[in-house]
DNA sequence: CATTAATTGGAGAGCAGTCTCCATTACCCG
DNA sequence: CGGGTAATGGAGACTGCTCTCCAATTAATG
């Protein structure tokens, strides 16, 4: 029906992801993106209204594809003890398989400039932590974890202390090591008790 | 022998880190910090020669206080279990105590533009993690951790832990509760074990 | 009181990035 | 083969920030 399109979505997020990793979220211009896939700017906002819907877009792109396979990990198990230590394990294996995205983790989505987002944009991101928080409370409970405190001991030790392995060779610059997911299984085990 | 200074180093660096605190390393602009303490942006110049050398006062500032703090807590205590105990308390109360700096914490050097600094300023950055480094590996050498991995978990134990479960707080917004102090050091004994 | 030196105060040049606008291009369909 | 449609390609207005420059101000000193 119309002409192709050179550029499509996908293409111009991946660069996005590419940028923001290299140089934080402030490296995420428009006319880098535009120049990072050889495009002028105007393709760019042909595809995004503007650089606060780009950003949003990154980040819940990224954050929604690693909500997603650690819910599928969570749910997958059964006996909460196996939960957890494959819920850290799996942390660490995204990460690993996705380097660039898990470098954007480490930001917050106020970082993507989420005071500027649609309220649409904003709606999805408080849902995709919503959904996460109501499985690990499930875990929590089967885990017998019953006041804040021990809720809280649980999430350090299935998501926060997973990324952190992570964050040390990412700040470092050094590459992970291949005892990675070892380390947060058993520090995980080590919290969950 | 000359007119008094309206603004000190101190109190623009003040300014620039709850900036930074807000909104993040870009929030920090000449102009922001000039408008924050009512000066003119020329007045900010005759302080710093560029907004890279700000950037970086205020991001060694922020490490090089709570790294002092942090290695006198490491070095008053010789039995080695009480002193990773004393470390994981530590990094919960000061940042209790500077919660600006603390969110400072949670960035890097290189979204304070560490690509930009000078050599001095960086040089500063490198010896200040040495220290550090040096001093827990004294005392991850006298838990019995030999290895990388030992060490990593060490270290993961007494700074990466401790901060993490302030970030959560700051990133939910939620008030630090009063039991982070305990959370930390009964995370950081479960795995130096 | 005049000199001197450090500092303020602010105007504005220069630049980078966002966003608008619209002519042009290329494909699909009847 | 020509009309309709979706996309490109790029020029340029506008905004906000960095940084320069220098005159005006203020206090200590001899």
């Amino acid at each position: 029906m119309a002409r192709p399109s050179r550029f499509d979505v996908d293409q111009l997020l991946d660069a996005a992801v590419r940028l923001a990793a290299a140089g934080g979220p402030p490296a995420v211009t428009m006319s880098a993106v535009a120049q990072a896939v050889g495009a002028p700017s105007g393709s760019v906002y042909h595809r995004f209204p503007g650089r606060p819907a780009l950003l949003a877009e990154v980040w819940l792109r990224t954050v929604e594809s690693f909500q997603a396979g650690y819910m599928a990990v969570l749910d997958a198990e059964s006996d909460p003890r196996r939960a957890a230590r494959a819920a850290a394990r799996h942390v660490v294996a995204w990460s690993r398989r996705h380097p660039a995205e898990a470098t954007l983790l480490f930001y917050g989505a106020a970082d993507f400039g989420r005071a500027d987002w649609s309220e649409e944009h904003t709606r999805r991101a408080d849902e995709g932590n919503e959904r996460v928080f109501a499985s690990l409370g499930a875990l929590a409970d089967a885990l017998g974890a019953t006041d804040a405190r021990g809720r809280e001991r649980i999430a350090l030790a299935l998501v926060d202390l997973p990324l952190t392995v992570i964050r040390r060779h990412l700040r470092a610059g050094t590459e992970l090591p291949p005892y990675a997911e070892d380390l947060a299984e058993e520090c995980a085990a080590a919290l969950v008790g």
